[in-house]
DNA sequence: TTGAAAGCGCTAACAC
DNA sequence: GTGTTAGCGCTTTCAA
């Protein structure tokens, strides 16, 4: 244990606890020959100033509770690393919680990371009826990925995609391709992801004037549990499905098992497009297509716009921002010409 | 803010804050009554107890850190999940902290966690000739991955994986598979897992009387800043190398990116076996053959040897644990019948 | 330029 | 059962 305290160090260095405190935090008013009597004896006993009772006299703790769905999943993970890295850059620690989707679980780290007084929070919400308002008062927060309900949505910075602008560009990329019976497989649209990445496909079949057959749409969630179930639903011949539109990694999976299983071919026997860019896609066969989003992109904004009302003097209104995506045409989509 | 403290609920239920705190920490010693009306206050006014005045007074955080290379590489994100998932069950949180491998940056979060008290730590060192022991002073602390050096190798709980084992399988199934002029990908061999993999590759190849060549021997670094340029010597015809074992995901996309560039399908041409099982590898095409790693079970244990330490009243012996891989075969390594 | 002292919010020994 | 008090390790007035 570090059990070096500052009075240890200031007695050593035969100077009071205040000037020590004044060295470590570079204070002009001291004399530089004591200045560096005080870092002899710091280095020589090796002392680490109590971060922990600085930010108790602070009331600063320079750590930031980060709450995602899954870090496993690599759209967080991306976002993770964002984070981290401009946190690091600004001697900020982050702290990591999975809430696997469970308001629950959220609950329980929100109230912790209060307790252990982070100084802001990144949050990719459980869901839209969650009321954050009380429970954070004024608390820095940069929501992302997905908007918070109620009040909570004006009263916090957001950082979102265009999740309804990918799905729209998926779809039609599809139908341009000459597919006509597209299938989607989505998660809960209870969140925002859900519903936008929906209404996008719908947008693009309406769009296109091909109808829309709620036998081929198929809700879930987003972590897979049921995906695999409904891509085999989708497969079936009298579905007549010709295309899928898979609403993210996780759910493309369970979909590629499911086309191994039914010894379905992709693209020969079925177009296939997916949200969320994967660094495999580019090198496999087919390579497919899929939406890029800026996850690590995601990532930084969010971090800044919290170092941004960190470091404000004066409260300012939230912002949202919705980044846009980018769909990457590979093999997966392109009907092969018969 | 979170600005309502102890007394202000001892105030306003009429009691001490001694009597607060007792309430807060379920001490048997306060009167039922009491209890419930301080409980009451205390929900009406939503106090939230600082668990870093806690944390000065008791000295402890119940926050770990932990430091890995970079947690996008998946490798880590499922061991940082597993950490993750046992320390929330055991009411610790986690500090993440990416070092890309870089020694300074390690250094500096390390001193970091130090100021800020962590109760322990996770650390996949940057490399052996780092020394952990006059810093780290006796905090719990686990390794991960990768043997520490020197002194530290003897003072800490360590998890490792069979990395030798798990070469040596992969280059032997590829022998075994009639592939002679077997090349490796692989990163630095500074650390233990870039000299082990390494390892494994030439016994296996001794063990099958087979001649080890130098010239397909390529060392790099396991970031992937130097595989593609490999990969591409590799498959220079003049190399007649027929096979190739690459010793981490992220070096095996690289490969994939060359394999891609040259032209050459894999098992057609090639064969290739990785170190790094994926989710993807089962579902693309070829299906990849890949060395398994426990990343998640890592973490676990890890965290769990973890709060076995924080939790023993005595110090004990450091425990070193090597966990088994396991060869997933699939069709990348399966040579064609010509 | 330096030191003495108060206090951040909590817990625990000790008194009653 | 409950309250008083000291103190965890630091910063910051205020005084000298």
């Amino acid at each position: 244990m570090n059990q070096i305290n500052i009075s240890m160090v200031a007695q050593k260095a035969q100077v009071s606890n205040s000037t020590v405190s004044r060295v470590l935090n570079n204070s002009p008013l001291v004399r530089p020959e004591t200045a560096s009597k005080v870092r002899a004896v710091i280095a020589e006993l090796g002392y680490q100033p109590s971060e922990i009772a600085r930010g108790l006299r602070m009331n600063e703790t320079k750590t930031i509770g980060v709450i995602v769905s899954n870090v496993l999943n690599h759209f967080f993970t991306g976002m993770v690393r964002g984070i981290e890295d401009i946190a690091n850059k600004s001697a900020y620690n982050i702290v990591l919680c999975n809430t696997d989707e469970q308001p629950e679980k959220e609950q329980q780290y929100l109230k912790t990371l209060l307790s252990k007084r982070v100084d802001g929070l990144i949050i990719a919400s459980t869901g839209p009826q969650n009321d954050y308002s009380t429970l954070i008062g004024n608390l820095p927060v940069v929501f992302v990925d997905r908007r918070p309900g109620g009040r909570s949505a004006e009263m916090f910075d957001t950082i979102l995609v265009d999740n309804k602008g990918g799905s729209f560009q998926a779809v039609e990329h599809l139908i341009q391709n000459g597919y006509r019976r597209i299938g989607i497989i989505t998660g809960s649209n209870v969140g925002t992801t859900g519903s936008e990445r929906l209404q996008g496909y719908k947008d693009a079949l309406a769009a296109y004037d091909l109808p829309i057959d709620e036998k081929l749409i198929k809700i879930g969630d987003f972590l897979g549990h049921t995906a695999y179930q409904h891509a085999r639903e989708l497969l079936e011949p009298k579905m007549k499905c010709d295309a899928i539109f898979v609403a993210n990694n996780i759910i493309l999976l369970s979909t590629m098992k499911a086309l191994r299983d039914c010894n379905r071919k992709c693209p020969r026997d079925i177009g296939l497009v997916a949200f969320d860019d994967m660094d495999w896609m580019e090198y496999c066969t087919p390579r497919f297509t899929a939406v890029a989003q800026p996850t690590y992109q995601m990532g930084t904004l969010a971090m800044e716009m919290l170092l941004e009302r960190l470091s404000a003097k004066e409260t300012f209104a939230p912002k949202t921002i919705v980044l846009p995506v980018k769909l990457e045409v590979r093999d997966s989509s392109i009907r092969r010409k018969d």
